[in-house]
DNA sequence: TGGTGAGAAATTGGATCCAGTATTCGTTAT
DNA sequence: ATAACGAATACTGGATCCAATTTCTCACCA
């Protein structure tokens, strides 16, 4: 096979993929904590590698750290959110700008292969299988900036969010219009059109905000919490 | 007093001030190994906290880690630096914008106090305390902007040339530019002109990168290293 | 009945100890 | 003399144990 497996050289690194994969999935959502022991013990891995893959995600914000408190998944509030996609606007417009017209041939087969992948994913509503495939599409146009501490930035911003992306995706609907969006996408890059790709993802970008925007501000039914 | 004396209570956090510290003081140099053991007991502390520091700083970027090999200073290259610094450019022209007009009078009061403190700091050569100094000017101006996520990643950013700062400082003629332009700088922003400030910030991260371009790319004595 | 305070339980923070890996130095053979 | 192999050393990675802090519980009193 061409990829070597590759299984993780230390315990933290094992921990810390695997705490990715449960915000991903969305099997530990906003605000809940985490709690050490019990997280060890299912991870097979005593506290240690734990903490230390935690400190990681607190310097990468998707976790909030409180001293003899512990750690939180973050929460982000409507403001939040519409403040990472800003500046996600602002970060991917001069990525794309530069990635476009340096796409290689390579690059083009990434990205179709990403294509296909999320619209497989989405045809049969595996959520984590989306994720990762959108993901895959969205950095094959983004690497190619060759601007690696740029595209560093967009990843945090994405892994801000990503505890929101799941629950964006488990909508037939929304997995639909991120295809065809996909598909504007990925003919203007191929055009060469960098501005017209930057429309196709600010418009992805909206849409995202406004399907989240109910989730994150839930109506007040005048109950208050039961 | 108005200001309670705030012990961390944490000894990881008064770790990662310690090493925030030595980074800016310039003791601990770009690519130097960092052997735990010795800060550890230098400390006074074992190396559990101390690994947790590292791993903020290395969600940060300003540590490398390779598994069983520790950790490192990160070292950048000219490119890095020029990358760093464009990133920084589009940033804080977003911020600053935003920034300008809501200013507040106890935004200008910490402004000039800051600013003050820089003068004072670069008349008597103290690199530690110019370095301080300037910080809290710029993000007197940047924290206006109230978006915390994009503040904390120009901060990021910050931190990630850090490293690079007290050399530029050192030297007596930077911080006499430096100063001036701080009081164009001060001015502009006084004025409410967002656009003149962006200038002048322009020319100010153009002079950092001319200073440190000869340090960042030795000249190449034909000789190799001996 | 409601609030306060003391004690108990749970959880996090830190130190020490042991295991695993990488590097270094010395030896041996070509 | 040099290269290759192997043992010794130094350092990192992880587990266990203990201390410190917070939170919960429950008794007690106004």
């Amino acid at each position: 096979m061409s990829e070597v497996f590759r299984r993780p050289p230390t315990a933290q690194e094992a921990v810390l993929a695997e705490l990715r994969g449960l915000i991903t999935a969305g099997r530990l959502r906003p605000g809940q904590q985490i709690v050490q022991d019990a997280l060890a013990v299912q991870f097979g891995v005593s506290r240690v590698p734990l903490r230390e893959a935690l400190k990681i995600l607190e310097g990468e914000g998707q976790v909030t750290y409180v001293a003899h408190r512990g750690y939180f998944v973050t929460q982000l509030s409507l403001s939040d959110l519409i403040e990472v996609y800003r500046i996600r606007e602002i970060l991917e417009a001069e990525a794309v700008t530069i990635a476009v017209p340096r796409m290689t041939a390579e690059d083009f087969h990434r990205l179709d292969e990403a294509e296909r992948d999320v619209k497989a994913a989405a045809d049969i509503g595996d959520v984590v299988a989306m994720t990762s495939a959108n993901r895959r599409l969205h950095f094959a146009i983004l690497d190619a900036c060759a601007l690696p501490r740029l595209v560093w930035l967009i990843r945090l911003l994405w892994d801000a969010t990503e505890v929101y992306r799941s629950v964006y995706y488990n909508d037939a609907h929304n997995r639909e219009m991120v295809d065809s969006e996909h598909k504007a996408l990925v003919a203007a890059v191929r055009a060469g059109n960098a501005a017209t790709a930057l429309v196709v993802l600010g418009e992805h970008r909206e849409h995202a905000i406004a399907a989240l925007r109910p989730v994150l501000e839930p109506v007040d039914d005048g109950a208050g919490t039961a």
